[in-house]
DNA sequence: GCTCTTATAAACCGATCGGTCTAGTGTGGC
DNA sequence: GCCACACTAGACCGATCGGTTTATAAGAGC
């Protein structure tokens, strides 16, 4: 037969929306295959570790997503400009709270024992990134931390509540005050 | 035999710290039965309706919890004196931050669906029962939802972030944080 | 001391789990 | 044309899943 042809980072993308979806022990194979339309022998080509391989690669293509598109630029690009893209990419990719967020999810039970090493790094780049933002543009190290873990937190908070409360309207309200409270820093 | 007697309350904690830990999908019942040294008969004879029940009525307990402790005294005493106790209380449930909100892991995968109901009237109730005190404390209506609902999506995040990080801190720096920007609107 | 109720233990059930294996199909290199 | 390889379909495996059933032990009421 061999119709449709995958190729990995379809496969990665696709398995990665039912993981978040269902979670990691909710997501079963036969979950996987029906949602994605990928065969288990499909799966098994691309991860021959299973559902735990499937999950590291997927923590790590969104992760190299991240990177790209929002922490090296909060690293290296001009604060001001970067942390004003942040808002925009985290609104975005996160869908207005519609979508969330997989590492945080993984976070919660006891997933995280299997991956904590990259739980731990992604959130903890991101905090940081942000951080040397708010430092290169002249707020003081110790506001410069304070803020950039009350945005992050913020954000995992309000993604948590949005679906909590199928309200749209959370996450962009929070958003919208994190970005208040930290441009009356940089003024 | 009939070693232990448990009642019914005593099961509702115990497996509410399995939910807790290994979160709705990823608590069978054999790790059920492991963790809490329950036997599935007894478990079958206190929740008829499996799993599902079980995740229900903890959930009420939970819910009840909250109201008892949080809500009605934010709803009915004084203001300020339930305010100043709901830092306290969240930070002793919480056990600043090694526990997570079992309420809040269930809104991120599809576990919601079978919950919704009680997952948002948590939440909102809340979120309504801290806005209805800062009001009387004299906070204009929209300064206190704000307030209300930023302090709840702060508390979840935190939580996510406690787990993720691995930081003890975090979870007593973010209520701390929440505590001084409410108390900067009542003096 | 008998009975009725509550609580427990564990064997047992069909369904589903994660994972393996075989038998392919289609494509590009030569 | 044909071989090597990337990819796919799905039957199949033992283990575990959620749930049922049977048997029985310990009080409580009388």
């Amino acid at each position: 037969m061999t119709r449709t042809i995958f190729e990995k980072s379809d496969a990665i993308t696709l398995v990665a929306e039912v993981f978040r979806e269902l979670g990691y022990e909710g997501a079963s194979m036969s979950n996987i295959t029906a949602r994605t339309r990928l065969s288990k022998g499909s799966l098994y080509h691309f991860f021959p570790g299973g559902k735990e391989e499937m999950a590291a690669e997927i923590m790590a293509n969104i992760d190299a997503w991240f990177v790209n598109e929002m922490f090296k630029p909060l690293e290296e690009d001009d604060p001001r400009a970067a942390i004003a893209r942040m808002w925009e990419t985290t609104d975005t990719y996160f869908r207005s709270g519609r979508r969330i967020c997989l590492i945080g999810a993984f976070a919660l039970d006891e997933t995280r024992d299997r991956f904590a090493g990259a739980i731990q790094a992604y959130f903890y780049r991101w905090i940081e990134a942000l951080a040397g933002a708010l430092m290169r543009a002249c707020v003081t190290t110790a506001e410069a931390n304070a803020l950039a873990e009350e945005a992050v937190v913020g954000i995992q908070g309000a993604l948590t509540l949005a679906r909590a409360l199928g309200d749209d309207g959370i996450f962009g309200r929070t958003l919208q005050r994190l970005r208040e409270r930290v441009e009356a820093r940089l003024t």
